[in-house]
RNA sequence: GGUGAAUUGGCAGAGUGGUCGAAUGCGGUAGUCUUGAAAACUAUUGUACCGUGAGGUACCGGGGGUUCGAAUCCCUCAUUCACCGCCA
């Protein structure tokens, strides 16, 4: 969410960097400042209404204090018109600032002036690319098919224990699952991120605090009887960990991972991107999260992006990396790299991770802030990243570490996984 | 799930209708003293908002109510603790 002040100091420049969104702002700002005129107005009115009867108010309790009772009734009378007059101002006041919030709830984060414009995912800058595999087996097969005849993943079984989204995962589909998580954590842990196990479901206050209340409500499981929500990313738990946290200064750098499994109703998904692990209701991802000082936080981004890079290049996976564009950009991130693996048999780039920098986007929801150098409470930064999803990362295994006589693993995954082929 | 007790500032803890944004202690900060430190002493010490400023407003778990006036009374929800029940 954005700061008020902000939108009124830099009006112009933020319209100008928002239209990389395609986000025309020119209307909503004009409407936000002219609301908060109103409601500094009122305000302002309430306040000298409240001080009034509060001064009326203390002489009463004097003149009772002092016997005088005649006087103190007589006073009385004087609060009658200020009463009424604070409650409409109060109601006012209340209704201008949910006005105000409402429509800062539908302002994007203003993008990083390094994002570039564009429409689609088409229009994101390439950063970096490697060579796709190339030495794979002739009739080199999809994951969904490898996973079939290896017996590592069973999707028609999901579907009839829960529905189309939740596979299950059986002998060695499983441990290598378990291998990866061990993998990443093990790996976050010893690039010193403090491991966190969260819970899975999380409370209405905590999806506003990340942002994926209100604009993604459809995109979460929603427990009605007792109004949680099912996480659709560790990133809700983690950071909501530190709404209405103030921070030290030397309490930077604060750097936590933790797995959790992830669910998203991925309303309105079809076709062959929904294919076997494409996409899922339900999956696994360990998190990074990073709360920083605003000075720090892009070059925390990159040390981030290179971290997760690193773990890519460990699992000998082909991948690329993309600095997203205006059109593709999550609606609370000011810059968002997404990495990428090859999918051998399917041809394709398939995102496994996405870093993103939310300055005080999700902060402002969130109120966490830090004392700086004067002792001024000032908002953090947030951002967090993937490291790393796993079922493409799975798929992207099966796929490019096919031979005729099985698959391969990975060297690095051997120790944990306790087999190198299937 | 049932019954009872509780929820106050960074922490501990007083306050049961009026001058309480809130005693006191600890902690924090600054100063005095000291060669330095400790101790002692003195002062200071929450957050947000409005206002150029003086100043003002709001906040004692959340929400609502009674009252001229609420930390204090009433309703409601949440959380914590204790005991009982159930249970991985």
């Amino acid at each position: 969410m954005l700061e008020i002040n902000r939108i009124k100091a830099e009006k112009s420049e933020l319209i100008e960097r928002l239209k990389v969104r395609n986000f025309d702002a020119t209307t909503i700002f004009n409407d936000l400042l002219t609301l908060d005129e109103k409601w500094r107005e009122t305000k302002t009115e309430l306040d000298k209404i409240s001080a009034e009867s509060n001064k009326i108010a203390k002489e009463i309790g004097m003149l009772f204090g002092q016997g005088k009772v005649e006087e103190a009734n007589k006073a009385k009378d004087k609060t009658a018109n200020l009463k009424e007059k604070s409650k409409t101002l109060t109601q006012q006041v209340n209704e201008l600032a949910n006005l105000i919030t409402q429509k800062l709830y539908e302002i994007p984060n203003i993008p990083h002036p390094s994002v570039p414009a564009g429409n689609s995912d088409e229009d994101n800058e390439i950063v970096f690319e490697d060579a796709p595999k190339q030495n794979l087996p002739k009739n080199a097969l999809p994951h969904w098919e490898l996973a079939k005849t290896y017996n590592l993943i069973d999707f028609e079984l999901g579907v009839k224990v829960t529905g189309a989204g939740f596979p299950f995962y059986i002998g060695k589909g499983a441990r290598l699952q378990r291998a990866l998580i061990n993998f990443f954590l093990d790996e976050a842990r010893d690039a010193g991120y403090k491991e966190i196990i969260p819970p899975f479901v999380v409370n209405e206050a905590s999806g506003y605090g990340t942002g994926q209340l209100p604009d993604k409500e459809g995109q979460m499981y929603h427990c009605q009887v007792d109004d949680l929500y099912l996480i659709p990313t560790a990133e809700v738990p983690l950071t909501n960990m530190f709404r209405d946290v103030i921070l030290k200064n030397e309490d930077f750098p604060i750097k936590i991972t933790g797995y959790t499994p992830c669910f998203r109703r991925e309303a309105g998904s079809y076709g062959k991107h929904v294919r076997g692990l494409n996409r899922l209701h339900q999956f696994d991802k360990v998190e990074i999260v990073r709360v920083e000082h605003p000075n720090d936080s892009y070059g925390v981004l990159d040390e981030m992006v290179a971290y997760v890079e690193s773990l890519l290049k460990k699992l000998e996976l082909p991948y690329r990396k993309l600095r997203l564009c205006g059109g593709d950009i999550g609606f609370t991130s000011a810059l968002t790299y997404d990495l990428e693996v090859y999918s051998a048999a399917q041809e394709r780039w398939l995102e496994v991770s996405s870093i993103s920098n939310f300055e005080t986007f999700q902060a402002n929801r969130l109120k966490l802030r830090f004392k700086d150098e004067n002792k001024k409470n000032r908002l953090a930064h947030t951002l967090n990243g993937s490291a790393l999803a796993l079922p493409r990362i799975l798929a992207s295994i099966l796929e490019n570490n096919q031979t005729e006589k099985g698959i391969n693993i990975p060297k690095v995954l051997i120790p944990y996984t306790g087999f190198d082929k299937i």
